[in-house]
DNA sequence: ACACGTCAGTAACACGTGTTAGGTAACTGT
DNA sequence: ACAGTTACCTAACACGTGTTACTGACGTGT
């Protein structure tokens, strides 16, 4: 067998070859397969038949760097990609997101930090704009956004100026369930809550929580009690940690009543611990928690949690990228509002009454 | 205020614009961004001066264009994406494929059908290589992949010829899951399946599907029985098509004892239609599932399923695709165990037993 | 017969990078 | 002092396309 029946790494097929196979010149075929006007019906049929033929398909690179699209829009998120497909909320997220895509014909790059640098990784990323989930108040990434030049959407950051944004409002949804337990009479709060980012040298809160952890505080000011009267432990975001976290918490004496979770996947973990404890939920702990998963309707009790309209969230950013993108760009930003769900995992605390008939207050601080 | 003072549209610098500023050619910006050992660390500080000063940062797409490499993996999703994310099977995969991702600092595309056809998607989506999830027996788009000439990893299609793939023993599973509830003694079973692609001109079942029915089918023939002794329904892999098609299904008389669902998702949504129909699981009728989410252990009663290692699935797809992109491809196949599950949404069928003792066979065929 | 518009197709440019071969100055050893 | 090596940098090419301005041929109305 010569070198030329069987040509061991044969290059791939450009469209000069297809060019040449047809007899035409190489704009022809770029004509044929984009603007069918522009070639005679005859001739791009023969163009269609050489390229068929020598197994051409014209690679996306080169129109990339010619026009500038990708036809794919981008998901800046805050961890890797298996600890975020770990969270149902994300799935809820892209769900919207993805109906744009639908409506777009775009397909959906999930970019992950590389090396624990965001920054790489919005350089890297052949997009076409970016929708940059969960980002902390440090801007670092911001700049490197900016520089690419390419629209973006924050969602979760706080409504900054400079860009389009979706938000919830998370202070308003953790007072209303805080409330809730303070008006069950419970006064010995333990607050679950999600970690800072440890991989940064000054660990920084991020906004959602900071807001959610003020609206908290806010409920407790109107019953006259303050945040020192509550215990806040930080875990990351994963259902094990919940899990492990609410252990410990629940090594505490005088146990806590009421486990306020800022985030659903970790209250199913909470719930798993206390079911491992021997603790009944809520007849010794009530639990709530925050996003309102599908799944928070499956737990044996039923979360009692707050509402946000993830699906939309996502939705309504793809829209407002897709806007930026055609350069109809005018900063929108939306707060979309929480509702409190009551379902099982809360109920009054089953301490003793106190003289007067009232629930145990907590003690007063000296 | 002029327009020098603030270029109302100006063109996005490039590492020419990079290299004048710093007084070099265009090749050292290149060596300094790339390749520090090309360059003296003193004029490759002017350089990234240069660059931070004017906003620059090296766009993409001239480097992929260059040299071929994207980054990123693409996923070839069988629907779009709003759907496949309703289903946690995929943020499973999509775990084990992100640990890929995270160890070799790549991004991950889904990519959908754009307007229900994979071909155009696979044309157009720039990446490295392809996981081709639940391709069907039709062989379009493995013809496209081809002629792309990009390597690519075929899941759940049945260890085709010509390139590497990774299955499960859906035929075994489905034996087993099967075998369980006619141990039990049940004889009227029904089936729910996953709908054939609708959108082809002629339907084709997807291979998993095909085989999980021979895999009831071997079942069944062990008894005595064959597959005209069960009703198969097919609908849409959605939790809320798993509800209506329980709905329908025991509307049927005599009712079926058991519900084989080839899909936990759908059995979830099955679950739901017989509680709403106020029968009990597993008093009235067993149900069982397929692929062992995590939600399935968070069902009332908890799902029997056949558990498939769906991360494992991904992450093994994705070090197939890894070493087929560095050319160390050897067609490599793998396929996983499944093993079944038994938990409380599967007991015996509550009917009156035969005169001899045994529960009521199937009624004879004439 | 001639100016004119239309159609099919082409040459040339632009997109922005990474990398190879080569060239110049400084430096080193004898 | 001079040949040889080294350090640094540059010119030039290649990647593969989409699109604008243009050419030539052909038909058409007067």
């Amino acid at each position: 067998m010569t070198a030329k029946d069987a040509p061991a790494a044969r290059r791939r097929p450009t469209s000069r070859d297809v060019a040449a196979a047809a007899g035409v010149s190489r704009s022809a075929v770029s004509f044929a397969f984009n603007d069918p006007t522009r070639v005679s019906t005859a001739t791009r049929e023969r163009i269609l038949a050489a390229a068929r033929e020598l197994e051409y398909t014209p690679p996306p690179s080169g129109r990339t760097l010619r026009n500038g699209r990708t036809q794919s829009l981008g998901v800046l998120l805050p961890h890797d990609i298996p600890k975020v497909m770990e969270n149902p909320y994300y799935a809820r997220f892209l769900m919207g997101l993805g109906q744009v895509c639908t409506r777009e014909g775009m397909s959906l790059q999930l970019i992950p930090p590389v090396g624990d640098s965001l920054v790489k990784a919005v350089r890297h990323a052949a997009v076409d704009g970016f929708v940059v989930c969960g980002l902390d108040t440090d801007r670092g990434e911001i700049a490197e956004l900016t520089r690419r030049a390419l629209p973006y959407v924050l969602v979760d950051s706080g409504a900054p100026e400079g860009a389009p944004s979706v938000d919830i409002d998370d202070r308003e949804g953790a007072r209303d369930v805080a409330q809730h337990l303070l008006e069950l009479g419970h006064r010995r709060i333990a607050v679950l809550s999600v970690e800072p980012r440890a991989d940064r040298p000054a660990p920084t809160y991020r906004d959602p929580l900071v807001r959610r952890i003020a609206g908290i505080e806010d409920a407790l000011t109107a019953v006259g009690l303050s945040r020192g009267d509550i215990t806040v432990a930080e875990v990351p975001c994963t259902r094990m940690d919940g899990y492990r976290a609410t252990q410990a918490i629940m090594a505490a004496r005088p146990r806590p009543t009421a486990l306020v979770v800022l985030a659903d996947l970790m209250a199913f973990g909470a719930i798993d611990a206390l079911h491992d404890l021997g603790l009944d939920v809520p007849g010794d702990v009530s639990v709530t928690g925050f996003d309102d998963l599908p799944e928070a309707q499956w737990t044996r009790p039923r979360l009692t949690t707050v509402r946000q309209p993830i699906v939309a969230k996502g939705r309504i950013a793809g829209d407002f990228l897709i806007s930026a993108i055609r350069g109809e760009d005018q900063h929108q930003h939306q707060v979309l509002q929480t509702v409190l769900i009551t379902r099982e995992s809360s109920k009054p605390p089953a301490e003793p009454a106190t003289p007067d008939g009232r629930y145990q207050p907590v003690p007063a601080r000296t």
